[in-house]
DNA sequence: GCGTAAACGTTATGCGCATAACGAACGCTG
DNA sequence: CAGCGTTCGTTATGCGCATAACGTTTACGC
């Protein structure tokens, strides 16, 4: 492969990344929430209450940042974490009214994301960009070929 | 817009952003690099010397994690930090021998690293694919618009 | 049924990013 | 030339991520 191109990829994905998390930064600032936060509550507010493991491999991160982003929604009072009588070493987290109503409050944040995203793009882009997107995660998710 | 649309499309760039930064520290981890640190190198290697205001710019990220930066890749003797004479505000940074060699070597793994991301891509997708990352990029950029 | 391996979660530490507040050097205007 | 706003860089602090090492609970093999 080309060395210009692949690192103009390179770079293009990764200027992305943190243009789009900081775009995302300023639209979850004012319901005081910080980047990232906002995917736990979706994810609990897509597939209801998780236990930690679940939630780490939903959100592609670690168990230790889910102790952390957990236990700082805990205290910020949108979610709840309670202990599973069924099996004591897992915590289940789930979503509290408070942290409900912000949930959507995100999906209307994040339909505005979206759309400037995506802004100028041809419509025929639109239909294919989240599978060319989700297929180059797959791609370069070490979990399944390592 | 479809909020399950925008919902999928913003979790696709943030997945897609973990993951290749991930995989990118992968890479990099055998030269004693973090992520991150490469996209200094590569720029020092593109442009020549800059001050630390134009790394700032080109690199997309604020003044304080450019002043980190920079002094932990010049402990690690890859970049020279000189005061500029006809500026005393400013810092010229530099490549030193050894970091133009990491960066030579940082760009085959950035060869590698592209051609597992964009595998199973229609070709046709590949010409495009560059400018539609950079086109979203600068939809959300905020310094251009805000 | 017991010992060992696996899974769940936590703590500690470190890096890349951010913002806020500050001092020092520059440049422009009165 | 004096004053003031601007630019450059730094320090302090905090969050989201990571890895490494650990204790606890569960599950599995013998």
């Amino acid at each position: 492969m080309d060395p210009e191109y692949a690192d103009a990829l390179n770079q293009a994905i990764r200027l992305l990344s943190l243009r789009h998390r900081a775009r995302a930064a300023q639209l979850l600032a004012p319901l005081g929430l910080h980047a990232g936060q906002e995917a736990v509550l979706l994810e609990l507010d897509r597939n209801g209450p998780l236990i930690q493991a679940q939630l780490s491999e939903a959100l592609g991160c670690e168990p230790p940042s889910v102790t952390l982003m957990t236990r700082k929604l805990e205290a910020s009072g949108h979610i709840r974490r309670t202990p599973n009588p069924a099996d004591k070493r897992a915590t289940v987290v789930a979503l509290t009214d408070n942290g409900k109503a912000l949930a959507s409050q995100i999906r209307k944040l994040w339909v505005t994301l979206a759309e400037e995203t995506v802004r100028d793009l041809p419509t025929a882009m639109l239909k294919q960009l989240p599978d060319i997107l989700h297929t180059m995660s797959t791609n370069v998710d070490g979990k399944s070929s390592a």
